[in-house]
RNA sequence: CGGGGCGUAGCUCAGCUUGGUAGAGCGCUUGCUUCGGGAGCAAGAGGUCGCAGGUUCGAAUCCUGUCGCCCCGACCA
């Protein structure tokens, strides 16, 4: 490619709406132009670099044995109301009408009309497994697009979905796509973690999330050092850990005044947090809860709302608090009130009538069930109890004990083997095992070899092109800019002259590098707009280009080129031939 | 959706408090001099100050509304 004939458009002051490192680059090297929040044009030099990144996914699912297809973006609500997901999908659910009234929506993910389109051809088990994919546009409207391509409301992805006669078969594609996914991610160069995670809404039971490691990620991972546990803190599980100690103390009314916090409380007695109870109070169908965790823990909310008739909590508002328990928030407490507070005796009686009946049910952890004399609020402002015990008159005892904390870096990994250490991710994939949630709620049946009809099980892969492209730059740039590995530079090679257009020789030796460069198959570039060298080289290093020769008659008099690779600390001398830049391809 | 902030030249921003002829840097055009890490000088082009009302002799500036964008908290490739 001739820099003169391509667009690039480079700046030197960084966007002001751009927050991370690659939005920054990505807008300053003229990769993207943003048109509206989360809607981004891929200018020709992105768009290079978004195909390459499609051709590796393309490769490896057409070779992990996928067939490629391509569906509409706009979808009919009909579908959606099959699967029930018409009503449950929120705001993130573009919708549209055409001119008859007719209601649509833009495509979030295709479930729904894979399932319907595979459906119209599939009647027999010899026609199973399949695995259908497309690389597609797709439109989800985030609460809150940011981060450039990273979190767009439009963006590219490859969505893959297997159908499969059993549990079986399916597991041996989901293992199937995961190989294909390591071997994608290995080529783009990244590094990256295949975790463990939960399945969110799109429901099904075993997925796990591809992520590539960044301190600007905004998932939390927890890997095991020492050992191959790697899970989203959302779905890492916590290990069990021994019964509570027999109670040493009795239960003690103290003074805490203003002190909130578990910290602040542990801080104001002179207590080791850990001996703390933290409860949280919250509200699902109607029920009051009490969440129990040990003080210097916080409370997993996905692993909450797995628990029965807790899908839909929320937090109880200080009204409802203040109501229910006579407490307010930070001193609040599994316990009965004592009978001195400021409250009326009436008051007291219907607190203590609450609180001991089945309307408030305590959920605790494993670690909070497990403490003894612990320190917790006594549902008065300004009060907390020391010395308090499960066994205790005035306590409430878990209704159920459960791991519903986040786990913590220094825990021992859950399958025993190696310590917690936390690190950000952002995912770039995900595999999913469906089940037969959408092929049996929308009627997809095939005969099985006893010509009984049987639904499917379903498997779903998803890649986000547009993301990963982001996702390599937050791993890959320096002070200078963007530096690419070669799978996905928008070239491999650039040709720089120095002073073309006054050497007759370095013109006529960059033409001939370049066009031999081309000839042997090699995506090279020649920078031929006759930009002065500090500007030439500031735009290559920005761009990102792995590999450039630069031609000048100071080289040329010695019959040598100058070869720098873009991670290289300096530029080196070699004999200017094709053979000597293609050894350094290599 | 709740809380905070910003809309002035292609880009980054000043001007607004205290109304009075619209500014700088970068970029762009032309010429000359330069030419190995974003050149110098000179001359230019370029903005109905997001939009709509209102106050005023007069509004980028004050008021109201509206739209857009960004940032902080519950979801996802």
């Amino acid at each position: 490619m001739r820099l003169s004939r391509f667009p690039i458009h480079t700046t030197k002051e960084t966007p002001a709406d751009a927050q991370v490192i690659s939005h920054q680059l990505m807008q300053r090297a003229g990769y993207i132009r943003k048109l509206g929040a989360g809607l981004y044009t891929w200018m020709p030099i992105g768009k290079r670099v978004l195909a390459k990144v499609e051709n590796i996914v393309r490769e490896e699912m057409n070779n992990a044995g996928a067939v490629e297809c391509f569906m509409p973006s706009i979808q009919p609500s009909e579908l959606w109301q099959q699967s029930g997901r018409w009503d449950v999908m929120g705001g993130e659910l573009l919708r549209l009408k055409d001119r008859h009234g007719a209601e649509f929506c833009y495509g979030p993910t295709h479930e729904e009309v894979i399932v319907h389109t595979v459906m119209q051809d599939t009647r027999s088990y010899k026609q199973l497994p399949v695995n259908y994919y497309q690389i597609q546009t797709k439109f989800r409207d985030e609460r809150r697009p940011r981060f450039g391509v990273m979190r767009a409301r439009e963006f590219i992805m490859k969505d893959a979905y297997s159908f499969h006669m059993d549990a079986e078969s399916l597991e041996t594609e989901y293992q199937n796509m995961r190989a294909a996914y390591i071997r994608i991610f290995t080529r783009l160069g990244v590094d990256f973690r295949c975790v463990k995670a939960d399945s969110g809404n799109i429901g099904g039971a075993k997925s796990e999330e591809f992520h590539v490691l960044a301190g600007s990620g905004e998932d939390l991972l927890a890997v095991a050092e020492g050992g191959t546990y790697a899970a989203n803190v959302e779905a890492a599980e916590t290990l069990p850990c021994g019964a509570a100690a027999a109670a040493t103390q009795t239960a003690t009314r103290v003074e805490t005044p203003g002190k909130k916090s578990c910290a602040d409380v542990a801080g104001f007695l002179g207590a080791d947090i850990k001996q703390m109870l933290k409860c949280i109070a919250v509200i699902a169908e109607g029920k009051f809860y009490l969440l129990a965790v040990r003080g210097d823990r916080e409370v997993n909310e996905v692993k909450v709302r797995k628990l029965a008739g807790l899908k839909d909590y929320v937090l109880a508002t200080e009204t409802e608090i203040v109501k229910t328990l006579g407490s307010r928030p930070g001193f609040i407490g599994p316990v009965l009130h004592a009978g001195e507070t400021t409250a009326s005796a009436a008051d007291i009686e219907a607190f203590n009538a609450l609180i001991a009946s089945n309307s408030i049910t305590v959920i605790a952890d494993h670690e909070a069930a497990a403490l003894s004399d612990f320190i917790c609020g006594a549902n008065e402002k300004g009060m907390h109890y020391t010395g308090m015990n499960w066994g205790d008159a005035i306590a409430l005892k878990p209704a159920v004990v459960a791991d519903i904390r986040m786990i913590a870096e220094g825990d021992p990994s859950p399958d025993g083997v190696g310590t917690i250490k936390f690190y950000r991710g952002i995912e770039g994939g995900h595999v999913f095992q469906l089940g037969q949630k959408y092929s049996k709620a929308m009627g997809f049946t095939v005969l099985n070899e006893q010509g009984q009809a049987t639904t499917p099980e379903m498997g779903c892969y998803g890649v986000g092109v547009s993301r990963l492209v982001a996702a390599v730059i937050e791993q890959s740039h320096d002070a200078n800019g963007i530096c690419w590995p070669d799978a996905i530079a928008p070239w491999r090679v650039l040709v720089c002259p120095i002073g073309a257009d006054k050497s007759p020789a370095v013109k006529e030796a960059s033409e001939r590098l370049y066009a031999e460069l081309i000839a042997a198959g090699i995506e090279a570039a020649i920078d031929d707009r006759g930009q002065r060298p500090g500007s030439m080289f500031a735009d290559a290093d920005l761009i990102g280009i792995p590999h450039r020769v630069v031609i000048g008659d100071k080289g040329l008099a010695t019959q040598q080129f100058e070869y720098k690779h873009r991670k290289g600390a300096a530029a080196e001398m070699i004999a200017a031939t094709l053979e000597a830049v293609l050894a350094k391809l290599d």
